[in-house]
DNA sequence: ATAAAATCCTAGTATATAAATAGGAAAGAG
DNA sequence: CTCTTTCCTATTTATATACTAGGATTTTAT
């Protein structure tokens, strides 16, 4: 399950493309808007800094801005930097540490794909996509 | 991300189908086998006999065998009556107790299209499938 | 200069959940 | 009656989550 980091990153990047107009939106306006509280977003924001995502500005005037297009940012770029990993399960984010029952494990296979489902989709829609509501072509072929 | 408790379900409802020929296969052997505990494999599995996945039978030469046929339960059956839920947020388990940001999420749609592909996922692999290692028709589509 | 406004950085804390461990009761077979 | 096995519930331990808190640093405006 996602935890609150991923889902108030995505959040807290849709406000930012959303508030941006030549202004940098601060953390203070955020956390009226999204509920959250500003010493939590500091922390969640500062991911996406570091991610590259976002180009932050101190002092007066200062706050957040998009470094990228929402086109070319998607939500599981986001999603993977807030989380660190958004793999189902241990084994698969271990990565060259892998799992002493690898060979022999009969449900690897199963859980592999499903980390590929899942990073497939959420990289199918992009900040802009989530802005602007609509639903990506992945999505659409789902049918939800 | 998936418990323990899901994962080792998964792992021993396909024990089970594998090594059950008109025997109950006991947690004793499953244990051995999958390298988990007698103890905790005992609350995962009671998990999956109250699911109606598996029928108990105690005393000697006793054990679980399954309620079903495995080209009938799906993966999905499994992780759901293991893990509770599977949903990816917080705010799409809750049900009825719905989230008092709903209408204006805007993160919502993309929460519940992921959660859609990732129940429909593990619904397309069979216990079946697990056990003859064969991939889903789903994650043939997928090309992992 | 100085004050105000903002980000930045690190530490601490409370709570919940996960992952077991443990002990014994109940049931069935021989 | 004994052995084997499931069944049930409580307890423990470890880890991660979700914050809260305090102050340092940077920038702008007056």
């Amino acid at each position: 399950m996602f935890s609150t980091k991923g889902r108030y990153a995505l959040r807290a990047m849709i406000d930012i493309a959303k508030n941006q107009n030549d202004q940098y939106v601060t953390i203070k306006d955020i956390s009226k808007r999204e509920e959250i509280s500003i010493k939590y977003l500091e922390q969640v924001i500062s991911l996406m800094v570091k991610a590259g995502f976002l180009i932050s500005l101190r002092g007066n005037n200062g706050g957040y801005r998009l470094s990228v297009d929402p086109k070319n940012i998607t939500a599981g770029d986001i999603l993977r930097a807030a989380e660190g990993t958004i793999a189902p399960v241990q084994c698969i984010s271990m990565g060259r540490n892998v799992c002493p029952r690898k060979t022999e494990c009969s449900t690897l296979p199963f859980w592999t794909g499903l980390n590929g489902v899942l990073n497939k989709y959420v990289d199918s829609y992009t900040l802009d996509d989530l802005v602007n509501q609509s639903t990506s072509y992945e999505a659409d072929n789902y049918s939800i």
